[in-house]
DNA sequence: CTGTTAGCGCGTTCAC
DNA sequence: GTGAACGCGCTAACAG
């Protein structure tokens, strides 16, 4: 007997998975080969009626669910798609996290989220991680990156798409709207209304950069018009209603000439409303304020809140679909889809 | 020659991976074995310093992502938790998902996000799905599922947490509260406050039973008192500002003596506040306003909404610490744990 | 501490 | 149509 002829040990391991049963197993139980169970497991052709329903009733008996990783691993797509954003706590992005992952799960795919809470490391080590899944496209919150993040994106060969915000020169697929459009936008507005003193309220923003850039927008068209834009009061404390609140108070007690103020978010705009009824001040007769985003109640404060739409529904249902023609292998038209904004005109202003 | 010393053919497949590298060529590059690449990989010990630096360097140098899949397949875990919730639409999920989120991806876990859209038939298929990754463990929301659904949690051998509600048998871990004593709750509180003929608004609610429950404790309270239990007003569109108006206004033209609504959320609520106004109704002396949840609005409402706060932060830290625990190999003293929940009065009541 | 061998569960080739 | 063998990228088991 040689000794190359059988290995000489038998190796036993643990099946890792108790009461999972195999592809293989299902072929014994439906006497095929594991071949004919896969090519049910797949197309409906290319297998004939009657050895289809014996693999079909196997399934069914052993309780079968394909392993994933295996699938995947052995040359098909891993079906994944990983959302990277800042945080959840931001309510800005759940109505867009809701429009994907309808669309792209109805079409087979599944969102791994991963939130950053603006912290570099965190997002350059999450985002290594994710790409070990090997994802079928990647979704991304706004356009400036760390540079390894960047770098790990653009050598990608899945689409990936930025979201939010828009690049003049994006990684690959790009959704938003111009947020320093938006803050030229609500300064020449205010200006148009004959304010002269006009402030910003927000929260300090990071990794943020897209509303960096609206701020800085707004500052910019203050300051053309020969007017202070230094009118400002930051938190880091994430938006809310309380944080309006205070901010705004702190903010006149600094400039009480201050008459009109655009603030990021309606939370906050809502916050300062409240505040401003609290301290006797006439809405908007001796104070204008604006928000952002226009969420669901601004309509509903009293006076009724003027705000910013963003299409944020939108941006999700287009990132989707511009990601599931590309996986289909079309290409696009465009790369780049602005979405727009408008100003919604109600009572504070 | 005999035929069973060599293959006859060597097949030649298309890399998947364009430039992915793996880790073969990682060690080859190291000039090491791929084990002991391997091994760098996992702990910190085990390879010595100078071999350790040569495959560190090498998986820099080729810009190494690990293969979760193959991981995963080769008997690592997949370290994957899927959260499964009817939808993100409804904002009381956020604050849960966002905190399991948090503690899960610190301890290297990632959430693979799973919404049905209330279909029961989803729900199944994607369940299946997501149990094809060979999850770590699951999250869900409830404790009512489909026939199926119980059944395929039921043989998991990884830990199960049903969240939000509270069942009396739990599939295996639980995190709520119980949601039919906050019906008895409300009821009690609105009867001791001498209120008379007291309805509720809600949307309809088919999977999401333990909204169910809550609102029949509710009517079954009242209906102890000797009360009407059934002016109820529902709408099948998802809860905010304008359905909470508009159903209120149907509610109060139906049963004009009403003196006090129970609503299901705050939008709701406040959009049942705001009707009233805009009737001329004074709250609280003519009819009483309570809503649910106490999100950030109540509080700022005028007059301020009375609210019920639930602990949906709490729900999300304790989930996740429990499938931690038992993910580190530890018994848990507590399968499941009663988070409870509050009536905060304000001034609508 | 390091290398060798086997195999995780599946899809892909090629032969019949 | 169907089956046999191989390999995706990695880790477990064992030997040295």
């Amino acid at each position: 007997m040689t000794q190359t002829s059988m290995p000489l040990k038998k190796f036993r391991r643990a099946t890792r998975q108790g009461d999972r049963s195999t592809l293989r197993e299902v072929a014994e139980r439906a006497g095929v080969s594991q071949m004919t169970a896969s090519r049910v497991l797949k197309g409906p052709d290319s297998v004939s009626a009657k050895l289809r329903q014996r693999v079909e009733q196997a399934m069914r008996d052993l309780n079968y669910i394909p392993d994933l990783a295996a699938t995947h691993l052995a040359g098909g797509n891993s079906g994944i798609i990983p959302f990277l954003i800042p945080t959840l706590r931001h309510s800005i992005y759940i109505p867009t996290l809701n429009a994907m992952t309808d669309d792209l799960s109805k079409a087979g795919y599944q969102i791994l989220l991963g939130t950053t809470n603006y912290e570099y490391e965190q997002e350059e080590s999450l985002l290594r991680n994710l790409l070990g899944w090997r994802p079928a496209g990647v979704v991304v919150s706004g356009v400036d990156h760390t540079e390894p993040t960047t770098k790990l994106l653009k050598g990608l060969q899945q689409p990936v798409v930025e979201i939010m915000d828009l690049a003049n020169d994006p990684i690959d697929l790009n959704v938003g709207f111009d947020h320093a459009a938006v803050g030229v936008a609500v300064a020449t507005e205010l200006i148009q209304r004959g304010r002269k003193r006009i402030g910003y309220i927000g929260t300090i923003t990071r990794k943020h950069t897209f509303s960096g850039r609206r701020i800085s927008a707004f500052r910019k068209t203050l300051k053309a018009a020969g007017m202070d834009s230094n009118l400002i009061a930051r938190s880091d404390k994430p938006s809310s209603i309380a944080v309006g609140a205070e901010l705004f108070r702190q903010l006149l007690e600094q400039f009480p000439d201050l008459d009109a103020v655009f603030l990021a978010t309606d939370e906050l705009a809502v916050g300062a409303l409240v505040e401003a009824q609290r301290m006797g001040k006439q809405v908007p007769a001796e104070i204008a304020i604006i928000g952002f985003n226009d969420q669901d109640i601004a309509a509903y404060v009293n006076p009724a809140l003027t705000s910013v739409r963003t299409p944020r529904v939108e941006i999700g249902h287009i990132a989707a679909q511009m990601l599931l023609s590309r996986l289909a292998g079309k290409t696009l038209g465009t790369r780049r889809v602005d979405v727009g904004f408008e100003i919604i005109h109600r009572a504070t202003t």
